[in-house]
RNA sequence: UGGGAUGUAGUCUAAAGGCAGGACAGUGGAUUCUGGUUCCACCGGUGAAGGUUCGAUUCCUUCCAUCCCAGCCA
């Protein structure tokens, strides 16, 4: 592993911590900082800026601190708070100190008054809309505040009368004097204190004056000492004004340095999309398991391993880019591979019975609980007359390349019996109901003495011992590989795949399931991993979510089937026009 | 049309003047009591045009495309 890492190539913010080590920058020290806000539930996305941030800290025997850049009490609250420490333990990191920009709210406004003395701050006293007025555009130089010019006497005693509560909201504000003609917007005297009369989640009423994010970020993280500010593109047009508060006050210097979100295809990352789904009950909340949420995933069943592994793979750069999906759920597949009890799960259930198989018999058949690891030894499975195979295993008229059961065929039953069908009843509406399938009781254990072979082998349940489950399969919540990508007047929720979720509520499962606890992953063979759900199950009644489907070659040898028919049918048409 | 950034296979990411490499996806094959896993092979790329150089993904020029900035959000 060490030699791994001595060896790959490093990404281009490590290549940047390495030199700075090399150099003796800030003395060999690796200090990071994990910034939230506590303004919602952490999403996948914040995984690729946690685990840079811890992981760059512990490669360089550095530490990471969790800050809460929690400088807005209108949306800010205490279970965001809680998620987020959840979350970050989840994924298995430890943080160093648990800081809160709120703690330096008294710091923070004694720099702010050593700007003012400095002449470098000012009180507007210019409303919301004319500030807005005078900043100009991208294009043209904004004025500056008609207030601009007041003295510094004036100034400090405005500001504290502003920190005593003696103004409404919105009448003054703070704001740095830099440029009002800066070609970046960032630089035109950016606020630094509003007045705000709400409580906030951890200080109360204590203060009415909050500090914006450019002014509080940048002292945060000079308080504490952080070496390396990693922050996402969007920040770039605010490294200047970062390092401007830095060096007017002329404290502690760490450099801040950019990287590119991550962006996954058919989701969405963002906090705000994220609440609205919530708030607007398109989804159960937070934690349903078709978000990219760090809780939702959690549900669903992925480890913190595998998204470790995505984060991995994904590299670190300044490309904007849109991960494939698809590399997510090799991730999770990877992972449970390995380390997942394989077990026997009908989802849809349709009865065979073995004619020639006694009525009254039970058979306890030895099957293998993980092919990939030996350790996990071998469980009993009960097998009887009657038993439960998966709808789809049966056709009565199989077309090409389809190696399951149909009439007169053979095939094997998993850790079972060879069974060929005989015969099959539907019922009044065409379906079929039952097949009829006798056993070759020399082919115990699932091979035959006369080394014949079949070309499937099926999972199967034995009815009489069946556990009856409710299965949750989930799929993409969203229909388009980009969800912004509306028609005109509609948002992304006009993407959302209405099949996102579907519930089998008559799956059956073998009996060593019935006491499966909540968070318990195994894989259903032949069918996908899943999950006990952690809300829904009852004791004695587990709920089974699926976290991911195995992949599925005969699937897509179907979907190319109807593919090419659908071809021959638009060409027969096209001949018959002609 | 101001400023800041970014362009390498379908996707993500290496190579920092010297054979464009890896992963995912896709395709074909071998193995297999999971149409899973594993293994092998194939597929396919430097945004464009000039220039410097023996040699350019890398340096220079011009162009093109995309993203960010006009919150009293972070």
């Amino acid at each position: 592993m060490t030699k791994n890492k001595a060896t790959a190539s490093l990404d281009f913010i490590r290549k940047v911590v390495k030199k700075d080590n090399e150099t003796g920058k800030y003395d060999n020290r690796v200090q990071t900082r994990f910034p939230p806000e506590p303004n919602g539930y952490l999403h996948i996305g914040h995984a690729k800026a946690i685990c840079l941030d811890f992981d760059i800290a512990e490669e360089n025997n550095g530490k990471c601190n969790l800050r809460f850049d929690d400088t807005n009490p209108l949306k800010e609250e205490q279970e965001y708070l809680d998620s987020i420490k959840r979350d970050v333990s989840w994924l298995g990191y430890k943080w160093d100190k648990l800081c809160f920009a709120s703690d330096y709210f008294e710091q923070l406004y004694e720099y702010a008054i050593q700007l003012i003395q400095k002449g470098k701050a000012y009180v507007d006293s210019l409303s919301e809309e004319e500030i807005r007025e005078y900043r100009g555009t991208v294009t043209e130089a904004g004025k500056p505040s008609p207030y601009r010019a007041r003295s510094i006497e004036e100034n400090l005693k405005l500001f504290k009368k502003m920190k005593n509560g003696e103004f409404e909201e919105g009448e003054h504000v703070l704001r740095a004097k830099i440029d009002m003609s800066s070609p970046n917007m960032k630089m035109r005297d950016p606020l630094i204190y509003r007045i705000r009369y709400a409580e906030h989640y951890r200080t109360g009423d204590e203060w009415c004056i909050y500090p914006m994010y450019d002014f509080t970020h940048c002292l945060s993280d000079s308080i504490e000492q952080i070496t390396h500010s990693l922050c996402t593109l969007e920040f770039e047009n605010n490294r200047e004004l970062y390092d401007w508060f830095l060096d007017e006050l002329e404290v502690y210097h760490p450099q801040q340095i950019e990287f590119a979100r991550l962006n996954i295809n058919y989701t969405i990352l963002s906090k705000r999309k994220l609440a609205k789904l919530v708030k607007d009950g398109y989804v159960e909340g937070w934690d349903d398991p078709r978000m990219p949420t760090l809780s939702g995933l959690r549900r669903r069943g992925y480890t913190p391993e595998a998204i470790k592994s995505f984060i991995g793979k994904i590299g670190v750069a300044k490309k904007e880019s849109i991960v494939d999906f698809a590399l997510l759920e090799h991730c999770i597949r990877d992972d449970l591979n390995t380390r997942a009890p394989r077990k026997m799960g009908v989802l849809e259930p349709l009865k065979v019975v073995i004619t020639n198989y006694p009525e009254d018999k039970t058979e306890e058949l030895e099957a293998v609980n993980n092919p990939e690891d030996p350790s996990a030894g071998k469980r009993k499975v009960p097998f009887s007359r009657e038993i439960y195979i998966e709808r789809s295993d049966f056709m009565e008229d199989p077309p090409k390349k389809f190696w399951r059961l149909g009439p007169g065929r053979e095939v094997r039953l998993r850790w079972a019996y060879f069974i060929k069908c005989h015969d099959f009843v539907k019922d009044e509406a065409g379906n079929i109901k039952e097949i009829h399938c006798t056993y070759d009781p020399a082919t115990k254990g699932g091979s035959a003495p006369d080394g014949r072979k079949v070309k499937a082998t099926l999972h199967w349940v034995s009815v009489p011992h069946a556990k009856n489950v409710e299965v949750h399969l989930y799929d993409r919540l969203f229909n388009t590989i980009d969800p912004y990508d509306v028609e005109e007047g509609e948002d992304f929720t006009s993407n959302l795949n209405p099949d996102s979720l579907k519930v089998l509520e008559n799956c059956t499962v073998e009996p060593s399931l019935e006491d499966a606890k909540p968070g318990y992953i195994c894989q259903f063979e032949r069918k996908g991993y899943f999950c006990v759900d952690t809300e829904d199950s009852t004791p004695g009644n587990p709920v089974f979510n699926r976290i991911v489907p195995l992949r599925d070659q005969w699937k897509r040898i179907q979907k190319r089937q109807e593919h090419e028919r659908r071809m021959k049918k638009q060409q027969q048409r096209k001949k018959n026009k002609k």
